[in-house]
DNA sequence: CCAGTTCTTGAGCTACAGGTACAAAATGCG
DNA sequence: CGCATTTTGTACCTGTAGCTCAAGAACTGG
């Protein structure tokens, strides 16, 4: 029925995804979307409605391709210690390897819309809820094997994993080496 | 020599500053800061020059005020971990009781700016770099009197507390309540 | 092949961002 | 007091943000 979409929508929320968390909420325009998409200006807003309700999209695919990613690396096997720096690693290696320095988009849209945008703001605070359990799991997990101490309690070392994780993300955008961040992520595992 | 300033230009840039650390350097209109600062949009530019020198000026001066006084805290005296914690908390408390919830100016900076504006991103830099010989410093004087374990680098340390509380900061946008966070804070200093 | 539906394009719209121009007003100086 | 100098308020300017709409193109069912 109708004339048929000559775009892929998911290509179309791909495109924007990138170009959001390159330039953030705000410093992103239509015309930036337009040109990024392909498309013409009417049909980004025949198909998504609004620069805000495509944010939410792209927002939404970020946390489905990106966040899940390293989520699923922390539950694979082999040494706890060993996954989680190999997770942590991956996370300096990818912010450094981008050339725009992007850092993580849940971590700029924390810091960009937290106060004026509830709805991103609630889709940030459950990635990192899922982040922190997952990384509260594998706490759980090393405690079980004996990799880790016991003495902590779970969930506290949960929490401190994500705010360590969340900043070296953020520190990404302005580091100017790969040292520092390595070297965070070297203390971290060895306070387990 | 001329008609005096009729306006504080230091407390003008302090006004300044909560505006944009409210609402980031994009969403802030010339319109929201002329209304702020109480002055008119011929005086603002006149003194200041553009949105984004003023911009400037108002990081520079979160830097001086903000930044610097963690800082202090840390150079204290009392024992090393007190120090840690009590400064930590601080943070934890002074971000939950801002009603607009604004975190660091810093750190929302970094998320913001750090690919666009490399003036924003050096000045960013070097408030984290400051802050991290502080923290890197506690850790020497605490290794020194016996507080913390000489088995891990205390470059490497300071960077991970720096990271944490980075971190820290961030969640403190999206936080729904103290307990999170609080727990980062005794996790993050049972871990030296 | 026509009716009804959905999609596309680009022009056009209103409001405001970000800044400039300028003349009036307020000073110190000789 | 006249003068140079600086500040102030307001009007104004250009460009663009963010969105809408009209006109038509591409489809499907009957």
């Amino acid at each position: 029925m109708g004339r048929p979409k000559q775009f892929d929508p998911e290509a179309a929320v791909e495109q924007a995804m990138q170009v959001f968390w390159r330039q953030g909420y705000a410093a992103t325009t239509p015309q930036d979307l337009v040109d990024a998409l392909g498309i013409g200006k009417g049909s980004l807003y025949h198909a998504f409605g609004s620069k805000h309700a495509l944010f939410e999209r792209a927002l939404r695919r970020y946390r489905d391709s990106q966040a899940l990613a390293v989520i699923e690396l922390l539950g694979g096997d082999g040494p706890v210690k060993d996954r989680l720096r190999a997770a942590l690693l991956m996370l300096v290696e990818m912010d450094l390897a981008d050339p725009d320095r992007r850092g993580c988009m849940a971590v700029n849209t924390a810091a960009e819309l937290a106060g004026a945008d509830e709805v991103a703001a609630e889709l940030v605070r459950r990635m990192f809820d899922r982040t922190e359990e997952a990384l509260r799991a594998l706490v759980e997990e090393g405690r079980r094997s004996g990799e880790i101490s016991t003495e902590r309690d779970a969930r506290a070392v949960g929490s401190m994993l994500l705010s360590t994780a969340v900043g070296l993300r953020l520190l990404a955008r302005v580091a100017d080496g790969p040292e520092r961040l390595s070297l965070v992520v070297e203390a971290t595992v060895d306070s387990l």
